[in-house]
DNA sequence: GACGGCATGTAACCAGTTACATGATTAT
DNA sequence: ATAATCATGTAACTGGTTACATGCCGTC
């Protein structure tokens, strides 16, 4: 019964951060917006299911918690063999993380049966977008670890996570400048009209 | 028939590859290794299913190639309407790129629950990983773009999109550093047993 | 009275992966 | 012999998303 095809990182995300702290469902998809979001995020319907799961391996035990007013929410903790199977997967070989899947560089790839104007306002609106989210990354940084030499642990963890979002979107953003500048030299510089490739 | 729920950017990748040459499931499949591979990639498998889907919707026509030994190949074109249907695609807006889904963060993450000596090994081995990709970037972009400044069109496009590879790459690596100096920051400054959180 | 937050869930679907099968040719 | 390359496919499955349903609370 325990011949899980070892391609299951959710789980152990979830075991991450109910092992810092039991949680319901609800909150754990809540909590997906710090830290560990940025490199591993669910919807509440698949986290449900995979908490399921998860109890049914005997990882997490739940436990109902009635609340004045608020309908009733399950707080699931970390079990002994949630421990232990996290710990034995930790101890084995990362999956290397997998191909972008970035519409916008196939789109970018794809600019010649298209409009180059329409194009970088899609570029821009992208980087503004991917700007917004590395403020906010920034600003958690700035707040949360103000002397990351310091750090020791679990919040040294955190921060390196964190500083990984952090160069993710630094280095994006960087890329529709450069997008933007290359589309644009060839824009000004040869002001052909619209369809390059006429059908 | 043709109520697209506009998120198929692997048949758009098709369309993009199969505009240039017209080609076979099997040889889309290995062109993937270049150029939009960096931002969309799929198994044979697949694209077989995908290609079988686009010619059903009329985007592609596939002509069966009988070949002296080898069996025979089916080579798909892009038809009027799939050139249509490519124009239409790049006008619309496209989807942000999801979260990473880096095992590796998550694991990260999780260092407080193994052993900090392996986890920096398994840092340095995806390192390395990801410096010889990179190698194979730079390469490519040495030999096929030396001059990028005097791009234009499609080899423009192809350039910009591998240019982000590049960047996603060098951004990865040098994260990787980072987390190794943060972590083993901590094992040599604090030598203390293996598990802070005992339980 | 409508909306948004809290809290959980079902059902249907889709994209993508893995495993396997077939069958010929060429190279080791 | 055996393995690799070319070439296509079926079947089964998994992870994840979307849409929808329920219900109570507070507030605008």
């Amino acid at each position: 019964m325990l011949d899980y095809p070892h391609r299951m990182a959710l789980e152990h995300a979830l075991l991450v951060s109910l092992s810092e702290r039991a949680g319901s469902g609800y909150e754990l998809a809540r909590r997906f917006d710090k830290s560990i979001g940025y490199f591993w995020s669910a919807t509440h319907q698949q986290i449900y299911r995979v908490l399921k799961r998860m109890e049914d391996n005997g990882w997490v035990t739940g436990r109902a918690v009635p609340q004045a007013g608020r309908p009733d929410k399950k707080v699931y903790s970390v079990s002994d063999a949630g421990h232990g199977e996290l710990t034995r997967w930790i101890a084995e070989p990362a999956e290397d993380v997998g191909p972008l899947r970035s519409e916008l560089g196939v789109k970018i790839r794809a600019a010649a049966y298209g409009d180059l104007g329409e194009l970088c306002a899609e570029v821009e609106r992208h980087r503004a977008l991917h700007g917004q989210r590395l403020e906010v990354y920034r600003l958690i940084e700035k707040r949360d670890f103000p002397a990351p030499d310091r750090l020791t642990g679990t919040p040294l963890y955190q921060y390196l996570v964190l500083r990984g979002g952090v160069r993710v979107e630094a280095g994006f953003i960087e890329w529709c400048d450069e997008v933007l500048a290359g589309l644009r030299r060839t824009e000004t510089t040869a002001p052909q009209p619209d369809s390059p490739a006429e059908r």
